[in-house]
DNA sequence: ATGGTTGCGTAGCAA
């Protein structure tokens, strides 16, 4: 089962680029970040003709997450726990039944958190869209919990705003005080990869300079000044599946490329 | 260097 993560940054822009890249990539399932559509105006028949099941969890203008499968879905949700208030679209689940196993798939689009704002001891305050990322993350840790306690395969991918460790920016000197990179922000990413998830990506791919995101300004994608933000994180029993990985830079040379790439693994399932 | 670019939606915000 290859399953792929990519931040499209809306589907209105991408409704070439994103079905070229499903026909060569040939993934099983993708997990869909910042579709910018309500689920009305998703493009949806586009995809089904093309044979591709659809879950979408969208709002107007900004965020929007979404499932695209050839597999068969079950139980799908939609929206973050933890929050009845919040209304941002930026959590959808889904069971994917493969051919040996099934997998429970979370896609996210984590709170980008800036800008920050800093104290008279220039420590980050936690309020603002800071602190809604710091909130959203420990909701995320407190669902990451309970999909472990299933001791199903579980798949955590998406989008995640997070710069993990330096070797994963180009010029980590640039997103020190950056909501992307600060110490508050990498400690609440290690709180869920604690709990006994595996980083796909690092594990198989751990050498330096290994981009998913090239900003569209100042010419970051010609001087490569990436970073790696976009993760699949593995549970326990889907980490024993894992059998490939990798990141298709090479969509972000194409036309008109959305500023992030698609990011993949492959499960035995 | 307070620049630079893109998307949504059609102004100005988000990234």
């Amino acid at each position: 089962m290859k399953i792929a993560t990519f931040n499209i940054n809306g589907i209105k822009a991408r409704l070439e680029a994103l079905p070229r890249w499903l026909d060569h990539a040939r993934p099983d399932v993708v997990a869909l970040q910042e579709i910018k559509s309500v689920d009305e105006a998703f493009p949806r028949a586009l995809f089904e003709d093309l044979g591709w099941r659809v879950e979408t969890h969208g709002q107007k203008g900004f965020n929007g997450v979404a499932i695209l499968s050839r597999l068969p879905l079950e139980d799908v949700r939609r929206g973050l726990p933890g929050d009845e208030s919040d209304e941002q679209a930026r959590w959808i689940e889904a069971t994917v039944i493969g051919e040996s196993r099934a997998v429970r798939l979370c896609g996210l689009y984590l709170p980008n958190g800036n800008p920050v704002t800093f104290d008279a001891a220039d420590q980050p305050e936690a309020s603002g869209k800071y602190g809604y990322k710091l909130a959203w993350m420990e909701r995320m840790r407190a669902r990451a919990a309970d999909l472990l306690a299933t001791e199903e395969p579980v798949v955590l991918a998406g989008d995640y705003n997070i710069i993990p460790q330096p070797e994963d920016a180009a010029r980590p000197e640039t997103w020190t005080r950056d909501a992307l990179f600060l110490p508050q922000s990498r400690a609440a990413f290690r709180r869920i990869l604690n709990l006994g998830y595996t980083e796909a990506i690092r594990a198989q791919h751990p050498q330096p300079g290994v981009y998913t995101f090239w900003d569209y300004q100042a010419g970051a994608w010609e001087r490569n000044n990436g970073i790696r933000i976009d993760h699949l994180l593995l549970s326990p029993q889907a980490a024993d599946l894992l059998t490939g990985s990798g990141i298709d830079k090479a969509e972000r040379a194409g036309e008109k490329p959305s500023d992030h790439v698609p990011v993949w693994i492959e499960l035995e399932a």
